[in-house]
DNA sequence: ATTTCACTTGCATATTTATACAGTTTAATG
DNA sequence: CATTAAACTGTATAAATATGCAAGTGAAAT
């Protein structure tokens, strides 16, 4: 469990669901495997751009585009904000305008189970061969763009 | 001296330059004529929707543009032509060149049952996070982006 | 194998922020 | 005027976050 794919975790989660303190990112990042200190998350969401802001409902995590723009370009995991998939594609949420890039990176692989790809500003999405190849290709992609992380 | 020509100020010192904590803004706010504590400005700052980010230069605190967003919901439902759905997802035609707008928007509303959306110029593809929430998709932005009309 | 260096992390704690509570002010009402 | 309620703020402190330091790990160099 190394720290690129916990800061993809961090990502998703925060995406996913409120969380108000480190505390509780802490929780459910336990949940999911990754066991850290407060410490650790403090300085996570330090690189990833990840700011604490105060909603009327409370405060939350999110990821804050304004800081995260400002780093490396080449790093292809810190364009990636967010990979779902559902029943018949794979959608990969990146910060404003990577999508592209991201896209070009993901044909560039030329997977056999990777139709195409098309992208918005923000948004790709991964069509799969077939659809019973989609768990196959969320995780490919996972681990493709989390290894260029290092 | 009142509040909201304070909550004023604030937003014109953090915009002018780096403000890393609240006992700054405290202090600026001082040479400004506000006299406040560090309490008030926790609260002011909560109501102002801005929020602390942690840049590598050190943290600062800018308007996070994500409580705006809400503001723009009257405009939002007059660029909208259609909103349809097939067995996969939903479509949304707009005003010409008004796609991109409404899909950042509907990225803004943080629904759980919404994994992405990819927008043209005048069509938003968007995404469910099951072909099964499809209906439930369909009623939620219908309501999001319609009910706002009057 | 040993050294060195860069990177990562936890612990303990300093720093910063949020909030419970009480006091003050203002405005509205009987 | 007296009374009540709501809004605002400061004090004190609770809660949350950031960081100095030391330890651990791994890769590259000698």
């Amino acid at each position: 469990m190394n720290k690129s794919s916990r800061h993809l975790a961090i990502k998703q989660i925060i995406a996913q669901r409120p969380i108000a303190s480190q505390e509780e990112l802490c929780d459910a990042l336990g949940k999911a495997g990754f066991e850290v200190t407060q410490a650790t998350l403090s300085r996570d969401l330090k690189e990833l751009g990840i700011a604490r802001i105060n909603a009327p409902e409370g405060p939350r995590y999110v990821l804050h585009h304004q800081s995260e723009e400002r780093r490396l370009q080449s790093v292809i995991s810190y364009e990636v904000e967010r990979i779902d998939a559902n029943e018949v594609m794979v959608i990969i949420r990146t910060l404003p305008g990577r999508a592209p890039g991201v896209a070009s990176f993901i044909d560039s692989l030329q997977h056999r189970d990777i139709l195409g790809t098309l992208a918005g500003d923000d948004t790709v999405l991964v069509t799969p061969s077939s659809t019973k190849k989609i768990r196959n290709v969320l995780q490919y992609i996972k681990d493709a763009l989390i290894a260029r992380a290092a």
